[in-house]
RNA sequence: GGCCGGGUGGCAGAGUGGCUAUGCGGAGGACUGCAAAUCCUUUUAUGCCGGUUCGAUUCCGGCCCCGGCCUCCA
């Protein structure tokens, strides 16, 4: 089935073909570690982990290279290195850690390269070298800039004019820039902050630079695709085409860019300056990964995305439905043939055409009646193919007991337990009133009870 | 001002030149001691003004509104 995407570059839908099916590479533009990773850090996570997941069952999980970077130099780590008083290292290490973890409850699957831009300071300093012998870059009073007039095809990315954008400058521009547009490929550090040696001088590179250098050295000079969230176009994803571009001439450096949208909170923009943002760590302090990763994929990943407190109960809500329905299912022996696994055509075009992800989950939701009708020889085989599909969205892997029950301590468990038991003795005696005491005080604790038809009672967890 | 998105029923959110998803919620019913869950039924929409068309939410033009980028930001 083909996939198609929607190309930044073009501004439209196309068709996606690799260079090579054999080796298809995608690049991504990581956080840079100096706090938490915010919901709007979140979305990109997810919606590129769906494109790999995509990838690798188009071209085979061997055949497709993620890279996504951690940028851990940066003057932003810098200052807050200055404003707390923890040296450099221990805050990107730290926050690293921390952006694996939060990453990791959203089901996200890890890159296959995560390089580091300390890492790849000589790279980034002979693709310098190569930008000043060709006449794009200059060294100007211990900095190295880009001369954005060099370029012609400076401004494809994100269409835009160079008058335009002088119009529209509202900066100061550095005297020692010989064009207002040149921007920083590499800087002078002073003392005490993190620094190289270079030809020209102690110093560290700007933040454009890392990508070029990173992209080139671990996926080649041309990648399939380069994603990153939409306020990357400009200025960093233009700069990086001219810098590689530059550098390599006649070969393309992306040739399909994929942008996820903007997300706001509660109607409004949500950023660090601001200081309105919520963590992914405090995103999951209400709610499980699982339903944070389904809120945000029922929003195709190019439009705007709102996030409220009541979308994440939709989403919970969604969640449990589709877990309800796998449960269920599970209770039926699994003697259905087992045919080579063939997707499901309608689940398989959707998440095809430029990753619509809210109508894949809607045909998930129609497998999910499907299945739940079922009750023969081929519910085993319906199961599988709708696990298959929840699985492209990174959903629905855990056992439907644990969504529902938790992994919380025994001792709770069998607490839950003497108390149904205890109602199960006052329904039986028609002593309603104890009956419904209990529930109720279970379901202040967050424990829903499920009478079945059966005479047993069931419970899950809730919040 | 320039560039890029978006405006759909109570809310969320897709597709589509005619047969008008899906989810959440609401209403009614079945089931239940009552609930919960499930099942059945049900309600409502395409920002405004023109144009093309037999017919437009869908195509074209204009306008209005919202958001983003143009400065660090996913």
């Amino acid at each position: 089935m083909a996939l198609t995407l929607f190309n930044t570059q073009t501004r439209k839908k196309e068709l996606f073909e690799p260079l090579d099916a054999a080796c298809v590479g995608m690049y991504v533009c990581g956080p840079t570690v100096y706090d938490l990773a915010h919901i709007g850090n979140a979305r990109p996570i997810i919606v590129f982990d769906v494109l790999y997941r995509l990838l690798r069952d188009i071209y085979g999980a061997d055949s497709v290279t993620y890279v996504r970077n951690i940028t851990d130099v940066d003057d932003k780590i810098n200052a807050a290195a200055q404003a707390s008083g923890e040296p450099i290292s221990a805050i990107t290490a730290r926050t690293t850690q921390a952006f694996h973890d939060d990453i990791d409850e959203l089901n996200a699957l890890p890159p296959d390269v995560e390089p580091r831009a300390t890492e790849h300071i000589g790279e980034m300093i002979d693709m310098i070298e190569t930008l000043i012998a060709s006449g794009h870059a200059y060294e100007a009073e211990g900095h190295v800039l880009f001369h954005v007039p060099s370029d012609d095809d400076y401004g494809k990315l994100s269409n835009r004019d160079r008058e335009e954008m002088l119009a529209g400058a509202r900066v100061e521009v550095a005297p020692y820039k010989r064009d207002p547009a040149d921007f920083v490929l590499w800087k002078p550090s002073e003392e005490g902050l993190p620094g190289w040696d270079s030809p020209w001088g102690r110093g560290r590179p700007g933040w454009h630079i890392e990508c070029s250098a990173m992209s080139r050295k671990h996926l080649g000079l041309t990648l399939d695709i380069h994603g990153g969230g939409a306020d990357l176009v400009f200025p960093h994803h233009e700069n990086e085409v001219a810098q590689s571009e530059c550098a390599s001439p006649g070969q393309p450096f992306v040739r399909t860019w994929v942008h996820n949208g903007f997300l706001s909170v509660n109607g409004e923009k949500m950023s660090k300056s601001l200081g309105n943002f919520i963590t992914i760590r405090d995103a999951l302090d209400g709610a499980p990964g699982e339903v944070l990763r389904l809120m945000m994929l029922s929003t195709h990943y190019r439009h705007p995305l709102d996030w409220t407190e009541e979308g994440v109960q939709q989403a919970r809500t969604r969640l449990d439905r589709l877990y309800r329905v796998l449960q269920n299912a599970g209770e039926v022996s699994e003697t259905g043939s087992d045919d080579a696994d063939s997707g499901d055509p309608g689940f398989d075009a959707a998440l095809h055409d430029d990753l619509n992800t809210p109508l894949a989950l809607s045909e998930l939701e129609r497998q999910a009646d499907e299945l739940s009708k079922l009750d023969g020889p081929d519910t085993g085989r319906h199961r599988r193919t709708f696990l298959a599909s929840a699985g492209m969205l990174g959903i629905l892997q855990q056992d439907p007991k644990a969504w529902f029950k938790g992994a919380d301590a025994a001792e709770d468990v069998s607490h839950i337990e003497a108390q149904i038991a205890l109602r199960l003795e006052a329904r039986n005696a028609k002593d309603f009133g104890t009956a419904d005491n209990i529930r109720d005080a279970l379901a202040e604790n967050g424990i829903i009870l499920e009478d079945r038809p059966d005479g047993t009672t069931d419970w899950r967890r809730t919040g």
